[in-house]
DNA sequence: TTTTGTGAACTAGTTCACAGCT
DNA sequence: AGCTGTGAACTAGTTCACAAAA
């Protein structure tokens, strides 16, 4: 069983699209493992799902080969692979920044939950949130102890979730305490080193599209 | 002043990459007018906002010539330009469908507010809620009086906060309610006509992306 | 001189199409 | 026969580089 080394002493650059669509797939997965399916096929998960046969097998041949000719693929076992791949084979640990109503709702989005995140702890500047809980229990700390939390809780990814201007120095702090992975809700996008991976989610600059395909009159699906 | 025609009988595609970049141009331009600085060059916009100069140029010469060559572009009038191009240049209005902790932070949240969208009401299928108010004071009204209320309140855009499996069946009720833009927070992507476009915002795949980067061990920055 | 607007060159991402394995 | 894994072809998106305008 050939497992693909990469060419080049540096580690394989995977896109930021492929990552995300291996995410699609272990929800696709998961789907046809509860309907107990057995096997699946690229152009049957394609077809069920909306997406290119091509595309799946190429974006899984990356990782190895998990398919077998004639046959398609293993559900289970392909299930378990891109779980390891997506690193979701142990608890992954989140700190929300920013207990407002926005960080609130991210603490207990039962999406997270569900494929092993566990939000461990939120912060806040306002002295008055600090010991309180949001409505899923996830206890609110001040920001001041976010570096020695973190260290000590060992946090993986931090979601930030503050006013715009707070945006930039509380990256800063996140980068510092050590955090490697962002999930940032702030408009605009903050400055992080290269070892950092960060991620947006602007909500303007959705909104703002949907507006813009609006005035224009164009025809829409992504 | 010559303002740049299609060629072709149909509109032009505008990519969803250009639109989003609209947006951010216009954030940055609401700081340099809010400094008070009259002409911008797109060299000078990029090196502040961390943009490409030329992407800039590009994306704006697709909708006519606002730039002065030797000078730049002024500030206001450009502004005044992209509120227009993305249809800002009027109040957007806005349903939130689905009033849990999600969609009240939704209904609530600033950002929306601030460029001229107007969050109209919230709707769900709890009878418990309806009635009642986000603490913004957006009302809830009961999903089953969707298609009136949007009629008779002119909604733009419906942003949909529901769970999964609701997902599809709402989104079918916005279309149905002649609804043509759709911001999803659920999992998956609903099926929409071709005629009305849609936004994902996957919560799930973009914590999974930033997992498979921190189980990968590679370099972040997006 | 400065900076736009834009064709040309380049880079990234997707889809096709088929050899080869089961 | 059926389906994977993958090079080749294609499509989309970005950046370069420069002629033309102010």
């Amino acid at each position: 069983m050939p497992r693909k080394n990469n060419q080049r002493g540096t580690s394989e650059q995977v896109s930021d699209l492929t990552a995300g669509r291996l995410s699609v797939y272990l929800r696709s997965l998961n789907v046809l493992a509860a309907a107990g399916v057995k096997t699946v096929s690229s152009k049957a998960l394609a077809e069920q799902f909306h997406l290119n046969a091509a595309q799946i097998r190429k974006d899984l041949a990356y990782f190895g080969e998990f398919g077998i000719r004639g046959v398609g693929y293993y559900v289970t076992e392909l299930r378990r692979q891109l779980r390891v791949i997506l690193g979701l084979d142990r608890p992954v640990r989140v700190a929300v920044i920013g207990a407002g109503n926005l960080g609130m709702a991210l603490a207990d989005y039962p999406g997270f939950r569900q494929e092993g995140f566990v939000v461990v702890a939120m912060f806040d500047v306002d002295r008055a949130k600090v010991g309180r809980r949001s409505k899923g229990g996830v206890p609110i700390q001040h920001i001041d102890d976010l570096v020695e939390n973190v260290k000590r809780e060992g946090i993986d990814i931090a979601v930030i979730a503050v006013p715009a201007e707070a945006a930039q120095p509380v990256a800063d702090l996140v980068v510092s305490a050590g955090i490697r992975a962002v999930l940032n809700f702030s408009p605009g996008s903050p400055r992080v080193p290269p070892s950092v991976k960060l991620k947006n989610v602007d909500l303007t600059v959705s909104m703002e599209s949907l507006s813009f395909f609006l005035a224009r009159g164009d025809d829409g699906q992504e």
